[in-house]
DNA sequence: CGTGATTTGTACGTATGTATA
DNA sequence: TTATACATACGTACAAATCAC
């Protein structure tokens, strides 16, 4: 039963994080103790860090060192009311949402036919990283009609709510009109913003988001780092 | 602006396959024979084969070869009427199933609880994996209380679809109750039953069926090849 | 049915580049 | 600047799976 090499050591590191001997935080031996202690190449350790790597387990950070993750899987929720923090906060997670970018710009296709808008219709654009417990879990770009919500990105930081920014523009409420995911290899840049291992995979959400009439509010895309959530839906009435 | 030697042998790779130069079906050149085509070593290829593997676009075969990947990707919709047939069949793909394993067990603790049946019930718990175009892009559990559907399996195989057979029984329709699924790393048997490269993701569904009543039918666990499929959701009452 | 040839998988060695502290 | 730690890239050898004969 004695399977590969690296195989092998994935394996005693995985026990090792579970059983606490490596806790979230920890900084792993370096490649060449790592060789030394299991007596194997180096080549069989990277490949076994490599594989945690990708599971989430471990994140690997060239110059600094191999650390281990605090990786307590999110669950987020998708549905007609489809809320970021409070999907998040019940779950006794720190929620932080920091704006990287904001402005005006004309609407790509996909948008402008998201939001019933005509081609090219000026949107509000801001893109957000989301952090639960100060790891990054997501990161993703929104788009507001302009006419509609001027100064939208203002208001949800002056606010600190989404669903918050929404209602000052008098409209109560919002639901979830489409959603629709798929996951893929993370690109260079995608793996730095999320702090991952560029193997990592990534799952790319697209949502529209509508008023209780059905008229297009927002559409966002948003990437989430695949080890770190799992979606749930509930297609109940309510 | 010149990358990683690897990077550039992917790259190149990602436009002969886009240009149609390499089409689906077709066989790679072997290693030794990229090795001397790009110049370079026998790592630099193979991992540039292995990123290109991870994202579904080659399948590589130990004592075979290496293939370029027929992968139009899949959409897949989920939502209270989710049907696995009138799904893809729209698409133009040939949906072929194939049951791999059936029978009679005892409940584990999730599928008992999913179905509201006593711990430890009888259900018929069956396996199937479901190919598109002859390429395996799904397998998974499904699990129905034995008491109700004792000849479950059977009538599914003789009746050719899922919802017929749940018709035979006297129930009209049925629908989808609850969702959950969440990306990770193919387990060997699983990358081997999929066809694909270990390192590929995978998605893992669960899912939870009830009459119109909302009495659990059936729950299911269905693993997915991340880079065959992207999934919808529609939230509209419908 | 086995046997050898082909092809990918694993493993080891060594050297040099690059990011970080 | 120097030392440390991971990243890339070259090489070699043998193991394991597949296939044709």
């Amino acid at each position: 039963m004695t399977k590969n090499t690296w195989t092998q050591i994935k394996d005693q590191l995985t026990t090792d994080i579970r059983s606490g001997r490596l806790s979230a935080g920890d900084q792993l031996p370096t490649e060449p103790q790592l060789v030394a202690r299991f007596g194997v190449g180096r080549h069989s350790v990277r490949k076994a860090l490599e594989a945690l790597a990708r599971e989430g387990k471990l994140s690997i950070e060239q110059g600094r060192g191999t650390f281990v993750n605090a990786t307590p899987r999110l669950t987020y929720q998708i549905g007609k009311r489809t809320r970021l923090r409070r999907n998040l906060i019940p779950q006794g997670v720190t929620v932080s949402s920091q704006l990287l970018d904001a402005g005006r710009i004309h609407a790509p296709e996909n948008v402008s036919q998201s939001l019933h808008l005509d081609p090219g219709a000026l949107v509000v654009h801001s893109q957000r990283i989301t952090s639960a417990n100060d790891v990054p879990v997501a990161f993703g770009s929104s788009y507001y009609c302009a006419a509609r919500f001027p100064d939208f990105v203002e208001r949800r930081d002056t606010l600190g709510s989404t669903t918050e920014a929404i209602r000052s523009y008098g409209i109560a409420d919002y639901f979830r009109k489409s959603t629709s995911m798929h996951s893929r290899t993370a690109s260079a840049e995608e793996a730095r913003t999320l702090r991952q291992h560029p193997d990592v995979p990534v799952i790319v959400v697209h949502a529209v988001d509508a008023s209780p009439d059905g008229t297009p509010l927002s559409c966002s895309r948003v990437i989430w780092s695949a080890a770190r959530v799992t979606f749930t839906m509930e297609h109940s009435d309510d």
